[in-house]
RNA sequence: GGCGGCGUAGCCAAGUGGUAAGGCAGAGGUCUGCAAAACCUUUAUUCAUCGGUUCGAUUCCGAUCGCCGCCUCCA
């Protein structure tokens, strides 16, 4: 039974989809201005977590990750680097993608830019004009909370005792809005270097929180499963969502709502100012692996805030490695046949317990650590040689189903030798046998500095990439 | 100022009203020609501090200290 913390309720709630067996989910993604740093892509990692293990249990899947593409910021930035949207963003869209597949992040079904959705999004803001959700103002078209009398209700935004005597962080907008919380949903662009677009309503700019709205409910129907992001989108982007798709649908708009918690690094904020900024670039360019960062994102709950250290990261290094080599073990053993009963018990334990934890709000580190348990049992039981050919055919099958939720094992690929290497590897095996050692650790030194390191076992020699 | 979260071994951390998962690092050992890998043993009488409730609290309540987040178009 999969259960989520909804930030609706508050609470841990069984997860009922509105099909029998389809998950729609909607995943508000980064910001395309820069490079995506670290704590952006762990969000990205529950995103693909979440996906994952829906299609674990069995839903049939349709997840939308949005890209921002026509904040105000990136409008800027563009006209700095006098280029139009589109090629400003594109550089950074394609890093975007690059890094995912690197951190193993499956692709979205749907990726809607904003950019591509602003008659959707004009239509909805007709919708509201239409239903007195929305008013005009000096060409501006702005969002009438006092409409919506449930505004707050994901958010729990106390509003009394947050505006204290005008508070200047409120009402930064200079046009006239009848209330200082009302959002901007269309912006005029009335000076024509600025960017803009033709509608029926103006030649204006979306406003930042409009394009959720139209493209989830465009692809997702007006209401859907699950909507994730990051905990910093609750207030205000999220509560406007709520505010736009069901003011103007009168239906409620999505089911669920989960939010990720936040990295934080060496334990503060991530803050350029306080250089420990990283981006996914900056850590494998210190030489950490993609999958590294993954399993180090993905080992805590999304619902914990996480700390990145370097120890941290270069622990997770370690683990994933052994776990790569361990699965590449039980692989290659020589098994006879048959099947060692308390072996297939232990693969259904570590199943149960994967299972369950990642049922409850997906713990992650309960699955983790019921995965490593079996790891520790299946290695006891290969160097005593009592793995049977049937548990090394399930063993390998459960890995397999572990890692289509997690992908972390890395590639089982065998890797191809070449000629060279082969040829010191057996030079070193024939100098073993003479028992000329001098010989042998020149040649496994050798190896070394190839890259290859080597492992020698009662059935001859392993050998992996270092 | 309003609201919320967190503080568990050297590091990253899960977790629960009944006496501390897992990973990394460390120590000792088995195996090995030596290594490597793997395995075994070991590493918090204790869960920020101080009180309270309870037969019993790390887990519930209160206070204090520290950190983080939202209220600023930052995942």
């Amino acid at each position: 039974m999969l259960r989520f913390r909804n930030t609706l309720s508050g609470k841990i709630e069984e997860f009922r989809p509105m099909r029998e067996g389809e998950a729609s989910m909607y995943y508000c993604g980064p910001t395309v201005w820069e490079y995506g740093h670290i704590g952006n892509f762990r969000s990205n990692v529950n995103a693909d977590i979440l996906r994952r293990y829906l299609k674990f249990k069995g839903f049939k899947v349709t997840h939308v990750m949005n890209i921002t593409d026509v904040e105000d910021r990136i409008i800027a930035k563009s006209q700095e680097a006098g280029l139009s949207i589109d090629d400003y963003t594109a550089k950074y869209i394609a890093a975007l993608w690059e890094d995912s597949d690197a951190l193993g992040i499956e692709r979205p079904d749907v990726v809607p830019r904003a950019t591509r959705h602003i008659p959707e999004m004009v239509s909805l803001i007709e919708r509201l004009l239409e239903t007195n959700h929305a008013y005009r103002s000096d060409g501006s078209i702005y969002y009438r909370i006092s409409s919506f009398p449930e505004y707050g209700k994901l958010s729990k935004i106390n509003f009394a005792g947050n505006i204290v005597g005008g508070s200047e962080r409120i009402d930064t907008d200079k046009y006239e809005k009848e209330d200082a919380r009302d959002f901007a949903l269309w912006k005029e662009s009335s000076n024509l270097q600025e960017p803009g677009w033709d509608a029926a309503i103006g030649r204006g700019r979306p406003g930042w929180h409009i394009e959720c709205s139209a493209m989830s409910m465009k692809y997702l129907g007006e209401t859907f499963d699950i909507h994730a992001g990051g905990i910093d989108l609750v207030f205000p982007h999220h509560e406007n969502e709520i505010a736009q798709s069901e003011g103007a649908t009168g239906k409620p708009f999505v089911r669920y709502w989960i939010h990720f918690e936040h990295l934080k690094v060496e334990g503060e904020t991530m803050s350029k100012s306080k250089g420990n900024y990283f981006t996914f670039r900056d850590i494998t360019a210190k030489g950490y692996s993609p999958v590294a960062l993954r399993y180090f994102l993905l080992s805590v709950p999304y619902s914990k805030q996480l700390n990145f250290t370097f120890d941290a990261l270069s622990g997770a290094e370690k683990t994933v490695a052994s776990l790569r080599d361990f699965r590449a073990r039980l692989s290659e053993a020589k098994t006879e046949p048959g099947v060692n009963e308390s072996l297939r018990e232990a693969g259904e334990r570590a199943l149960r317990e994967f299972e369950e934890g990642m049922d409850d709000d997906l713990n992650t580190s309960v699955a983790l650590a019921a995965i490593h348990n079996l790891t520790r049992d299946v290695n006891t039981a290969l160097s005593r040689k009592q793995v049977r050919s049937e548990n090394q055919r399930e063993l390998l099958e459960l890995l397999g189903r572990f890692d289509t939720v997690l992908n972390v094992f890395g590639n089982d690929g065998v890797e191809s030798l070449d000629a060279e290497i082969k040829a010191l590897i057996d030079e070193r095996q024939e100098a073993r046998r003479r028992r000329d050692f001098a010989r042998a650790d020149e040649l496994r030194d050798e190896l070394l500095r190839r890259g290859i390191v080597l492992e020698d076992t009662k059935d001859g020699v392993r050998w992996k990439q270092k």
